[in-house]
DNA sequence: CTAATTGCAAAAGCTTTGCAGCGCA
DNA sequence: TGCGCTGCAAAGCTTTTGCAATTAG
């Protein structure tokens, strides 16, 4: 299945690339930097260079297996490309990431890119938040 | 002028905060990395040291003078807030950046944080373009 | 067998910080 | 005068890269 992920992406079946992409598929939490997955692979004795996490993400990345975002922070996190699509929501008292979707946004930015002469590819839009009182 | 916005801000008036406070008004380019102010500045024979910049910055930040973006790449991008609340549009093949303002994404937003139990604090709306062929 | 991938360590950005001296209020 | 600001250089982080050894197909 993971097998099955990888070849079509046309990436070579290696272990650190499974153990990266089972982690992502597995965890619950769905947002994590280079470093997190890192640390949380050699806690539990699965074997893996930071190096190798970096190019492997990287990968991924280009073959469309995950999503890349510069939320704030000094670090970029990696969130597997699953599901619909959808936006995001920060908490900025918890650091918390909830995902939404929003049918709205979705049909209102297309139009706006094409209005100013462009075509839409791609779009981030990221909620900062804080839980109401 | 500038003078009193700085006042007005709380901040102590000083001759490298006015010089990058005037970069960012004069300018017609509204979007500048750290980098980008220093080298400007210096081509121009006004001296402001690197650490300065990010400092100022980071005052003119805190104080609600500017707003900082981690857009794609390396290094955040900052903007004098001014003239009404915009988003972003930036060309993938060109690396321009477009602002835009979209009443509807305004007034969706809000309402999206509150129906998930959350106070709207900021956002981030970025679309990723490309000219329309 | 060949080309791609890995790990380590070193290097490369971008940004922040320590400290001594200078400038604004 | 006193506290805050500046500059420089050094340190810190995250991310990338060179290279030799290893591995997948």
């Amino acid at each position: 299945m993971d097998d099955k992920s990888l070849k079509q992406a046309g990436l070579k079946v290696t272990l650190p690339r499974l153990k990266i992409l089972r982690l992502l598929e597995e965890s619950t939490e769905h947002h994590f930097g280079a470093e997190d997955i890192y640390r949380l692979l050699n806690e539990s004795g699965e074997e893996v260079g930071l190096a190798t996490v970096y190019r492997v993400l990287a990968h991924f990345e280009h073959a469309g297996l995950v999503t890349r975002h510069n939320f704030e922070g000094g670090s970029a996190v990696y969130e597997l490309k699953a599901g619909g699509h959808h936006d995001h929501m920060v908490c900025l008292e918890t650091g918390q990431v909830i995902e939404f979707v929003s049918a709205d946004i979705e049909n209102i930015q297309r139009g706006i890119a094409e209005s100013h002469g462009y075509e839409l590819v791609d779009h981030r839009f990221v909620l900062f938040v804080r839980p109401k009182k």
